[in-house]
DNA sequence: TGATATAGTACCTTAAAAGAAGCTATGAAA
DNA sequence: TTTCATAGCTTCTTTTAAGGTACTATATCA
């Protein structure tokens, strides 16, 4: 059994959707199973293909998503939420919910693209 | 009006929970209010007051807790949550269920010692 | 008189995360 | 024969976050 020197599981949460791009990418493949790579790149223009490729690599390491290779040229490559993918999105609904009612108290303008409607 | 650079409302979100030291400092003032400084150093016996410091001043300049100053020789400050901060609880309850059950599943060892039922 | 407790600062170093730019294999289509 | 599309990889650089150690002011208590 590994041994994480978390605080608490919070952390734990935290350190699977804390990179700079997991939440977004995860948010794609819940509103749209599955996902490849190339539409990633074109839903997020702002993510280098090295970068998407760490994140969803990482989020395949730790369970959260899975890959599926189709061998055939040009490549083919889908992605879908496991289940403890798919039980992340209540987490990642409310961090909406907050953010949309704290950004509006606040007086903060998002620059994003990504509404909750698109789910 | 202020603008981030954020792909979607989760990212503030994230952005105002993501430290090192944040979701464990909110829990604990969450459920023991109001906290002292030196409280929560006992209570976070890793974080250096540097950090603790830091992190504090951070959520107190995001508006998610507030910080109440005496007057008074030894000095005597008191953390307590503002609204949007009591806000954010139900976020990190879910993440707690969320990395308890996929701790259990993956087999993963937290080594920490808050338990939810802290709250 | 000297130690104590509180709530921090200041300065420096280290580690981790992120980003930029360019490169690759391969089969099919033009 | 050249071009195209996909799903990446490699190397280097920059940025950001976190950590270590030491220091401070001051009223009160013993």
């Amino acid at each position: 059994m590994k041994t994480y020197e978390f605080n608490c599981e919070k952390e734990l949460t935290l350190s699977v959707i804390g990179g700079k791009w997991k939440m977004i990418i995860l948010w794609h493949i819940g509103l749209d199973s599955p996902q490849r790579f190339s539409k990633l790149r074109r839903l997020l223009p702002n993510v280098t293909p090295k970068m998407l490729t760490s994140q969803l690599r990482e989020l395949e390491n730790d369970g959260i998503i899975h890959r599926k290779v189709y061998q055939q040229v040009p490549p083919k490559v889908e992605y879908t939420l496991t289940e403890h993918g798919k039980n992340l999105m209540p987490i990642l609904e409310l961090m909406y919910d907050w953010g949309k009612s704290y950004a509006r108290d606040m007086n903060i303008d998002i620059s994003g693209w990504t509404a909750k409607s698109d789910v």
